[in-house]
RNA sequence: GGCCCCGUAGCUCAGUGGAUAGAGCGGUGGACUUCGAAUCCACGCGCGGAGGUUCGAUUCCUCCCGGGGCCA
C-alpha cells in the first residue's frame, strides 16, 4: 500500500518556526544527514515504498544556488550519507533524489528512544516557553451553549491542549457581558414568562426561558451554571470566567495609555496607524464609551496579567476585529503579533438537506447537550475538529446520529482498546523494552511501516502547535491506526519469537494513540 | 464597492514547491479453529477555468467563474 509522503520534522523548519521536538528520531537523523553536507536537510517518507524508507530532495533545492547538477549534488549526499550509523543504503533517482533505506538497528534503537520518552514523546517542543491565555467559546449567558460555540470551544481547547504539551504554560478564559442590551433582553424574556406573557417579540423564545422561569430570583448566574456544565462534560475546561462590567471598569486606564485624538466630540483611537483599516470611537459624543472602549480595556487586562500572548478563537463572521485588536496590542506596547486572532469558519446546519437558520432569540438552534446526547462527546468533538478551521463545517441534524457509528474516532479507539486487549494477555513482566532486544530475522514491512509511523508524532504535534491547525491530529491518528491494524493482521505478537520487540512496539503505538485521542480531548478506551 | 474563507473521487474531507495526489463514507467481491472482525484484502472516478513565477505548481502570484461570511 503506497504511503502518502509526510514531512519530517526538519532543521529549516524548525528554525523557521522555532520548534524543536525534544526527541525526534526523524529529526536527528535530517540533522546528522545535514552537517554531513553542510546543508539543511528535509526527509521526507517516499510515496513509492521501493523508493526506500526516507528520501531527501535538498539536492534539487540546492542546485540553483550552487549552479551544478543537482544529480552530482545528490551523488555526494549519497556518499555523505552511506557513512552514517544505521544507514543501511543511499541511492540517487530521478532528478536528483537521494532515497534511504535504513538498517535494522535504526528501528530498534528508535522505538527503544520513544519507549525512553514515554508520556513525554513528542512534546516539548517550543524552544521559548510562553505564558499563553486562549480565550475562547465567551457566548453571553442569553442561551444554553449552541453546536456553533462548540466548534469555537472544540478549536480552541484543542489549540490550547497542543500548545500546553508543545511547552507552553495555557490558560483558558470565558468572557461575557453581563452588563449589555441583550442581558435585559434576556431578563425581560424570563420575566415575562413568569407573568404568564409572551416573552417580547425582540426577546428570546427558546423553551429553556420558561424553565428558568420556574425558579424565581435572576436567571443570569443559573444560566451561566448550565452553560458551564455543559463545557465541562464536553471536556472543556475554564480557568477563568472574565465579565465585561468589570473590565468597563478599567476603560479611564486603558484610554490614557491609546493613541488618542478629539473629533467632532468623540474622542477616537489611532488604529489606522497601527495597522487598522480606520479609526475607531472611544467615547461617543454623548459620553458614552462604546463597545471598542471594552476590548481596549480588556486587551490591556489581558496583558497586565502577564501573558506573553493572546489568543482570541473568533468564528468568521468576527474576522473585522483582528485588525482592531492587534492595534490595541501595539498602542498598548506590545507586539502586534502577540495577539493572534484564530478565525474559524462558521456550522451550518441542515435538516433533511434543508439549510435551518440559527437564531438563540427564535430558539430554532441546535444545543450542545442535544448534539452530545444524539451521538456523544467523542464522536462529537472528533467530527468538529477532523476538518481544518478554514472549511465551514456542515451538519445534517437527521444524519447525524446514523452517521456516527461510521465515526474514525472509533477506528482509533478500538486500536487502542486492542491493544490494551493484547497487554493484559501478555505474560507477567514481559514487554519491558530493552533495546537489546532485536528482533529474530528481518523486520516485516508492517512492522518498518509502524515504527516509521509512530516517530512521525513529534514533527505532525510540534507543526500542528505552530499552525494552530489541530485537524492534523485526528489526520494522524487514523493513519496511525491504519497501520496498527495492518500489522496485527499480519502478525501474531505473543507467543511469536518476536514477542518482546512487539510487545515494545504495541506499547509505543497505544501510548502516541492515547496522546493523539487527549490532545483532541477524546477518551482513550481500554475496552470498548 | 472593499475585505476574509472555500472550490480536490458520487458524498464528507486530508494534502501550504517534488517522484504514480490520498483517507473515510457509499458500491462490488473476498478473509474469523489464531493476541478483540468496531478488523483486514481487492476493484473505480478527481485538483473549477485561464495566464504567470519555477528545473518542477493541487500548493505561490494575477484575473475570471462558482459557494459561504463580514463591512460599507
Amino acid at each position: 500500500m503506497p504511503v502518502r509522503p509526510i514531512r519530517s520534522s526538519v532543521s529549516r523548519r524548525c528554525s523557521l518556526h522555532g520548534t524543536r521536538p525534544m526527541a525526534d528520531p526523524v529529526g536527528k537523523l535530517s540533522r546528522s544527514l545535514g552537517e554531513a553536507i553542510g546543508a539543511a536537510v528535509d526527509l521526507e517518507r517516499p510515496g513509492d515504498p521501493t523508493h526506500g524508507d526516507y528520501a531527501t530532495n535538498v539536492a534539487l533545492q540546492l542546485a540553483g544556488r550552487l549552479r551544478r547538477p543537482p544529480r552530482e549534488i545528490a551523488e555526494e549526499l549519497a556518499l555523505a550519507a552511506r557513512t552514517l550509523a544505521h544507514v543501511g543504503a543511499a541511492s540517487v533517482a530521478g532528478p536528483g533524489f537521494v532515497n534511504l533505506e535504513l538498517a535494522d538497528t535504526w528501528f530498534t534503537e528508535t522505538l527503544a528512544s520513544v519507549h525512553a520518552d514515554g508520556d513525554r514523546f513528542g512534546g516539548n517542543s517550543a524552544t521559548t516557553r510562553e505564558r499563553v491565555q486562549v480565550e475562547m467559546v465567551s457566548a453571553n449567558p442569553t442561551g444554553p451553549i449552541t453546536v456553533a460555540s462548540a466548534r469555537n470551544g472544540a478549536y480552541g481547547d484543542c489549540v490550547a491542549r497542543l500548545l500546553a504539551f508543545a511547552g507552553h504554560k495555557v490558560e483558558r478564559e470565558y468572557y461575557y457581558n453581563d452588563a449589555g442590551g441583550q442581558m435585559e433582553k434576556f431578563r425581560e424574556s424570563v420575566e415575562a414568562v413568569r407573568r404568564g406573557e409572551e416573552p417580547p417579540e425582540d426577546g428570546y423564545h427558546g423553551e429553556y426561558i420558561a424553565v428558568l422561569a420556574e425558579t424565581p430570583g435572576d436567571p443570569v448566574p443559573r444560566m451561566l451554571e448550565s452553560m458551564e456544565a455543559s463545557l465541562e462534560q464536553f471536556r472543556i475546561h475554564f480557568d477563568t470566567y472574565e465579565r465585561q462590567s468589570v473590565v468597563e471598569t478599567e476603560i479611564p486606564e486603558a484610554i490614557e495609555l491609546l493613541d488618542t485624538f478629539e473629533d467632532e466630540g468623540a474622542l477616537w483611537a489611532r488604529t489606522s496607524a497601527h495597522g487598522d483599516e480606520k479609526d475607531r470611537v472611544l467615547v461617543r459624543s454623548d459620553g458614552v464609551p462604546t463597545y471598542f472602549a471594552a476590548d481596549a480595556a480588556y486587551v490591556r487586562r489581558k496583558y497586565a496579567k502577564g501573558f506573553d500572548r493572546l489568543v482570541y478563537v473568533l468564528g468568521a463572521d468576527h474576522h473585522g476585529y483582528v485588525g482592531r485588536l492587534q492595534a490595541l496590542a501595539e498602542m498598548l506596547g506590545h507586539p502586534r503579533e502577540s495577539l493572534e486572532v484564530l478565525i474559524y469558519q462558521l456550522v451550518h446546519l441542515t435538516k433533511g438537506g434543508e439549510a435551518t437558520k440559527m437564531s438563540k432569540r427564535r430558539g430554532d438552534v441546535v444545543f450542545l447537550d442535544e448534539f452530545v446526547e444524539e451521538i456523544g462527546v467523542d464522536a462529537a468533538r472528533w467530527y468538529l475538529v477532523s476538518r481544518g478551521h478554514d472549511q465551514t463545517i456542515e451538519i445534517d441534524i437527521d444524519l447525524a446520529a446514523e452517521k456516527t457509528a461510521k465515526n474514525p474516532v472509533f477506528y482509533v479507539q478500538y486500536a487502542h482498546a486492542r491493544i490494551a486487549g493484547i497487554l493484559r494477555n501478555a505474560p507477567e513482566g514481559s514487554g519491558s523494552w530493552q533495546a537489546a532486544s532485536t528482533p529474530v530475522g528481518q523486520f516485516a514491512t508492517e512492522e518498518r511501516d509502524l515504527v516509521k509511523r509512530i516517530v512521525e508524532f513529534p514533527a505532525i504535534a510540534a507543526e500542528a502547535a505552530v499552525r494552530r491547525a489541530p485537524h492534523a491530529i485526528p489526520t494522524y491518528a487514523i493513519r496511525l491506526a491504519d497501520d496498527f491494524h495492518r500489522f496485527y493482521h499480519h502478525h501474531k505478537v505473543l507467543g511469536s519469537p518476536e514477542q518482546e520487540f512487539r510487545l515494545a512496539l504495541c506499547g509505543a503505538t497505544k501510548s502516541v494513540v492515547a496522546r493523539c485521542l487527549d490532545l483532541v480531548g477524546v477518551e482513550a478506551p481500554d475496552s470498548m
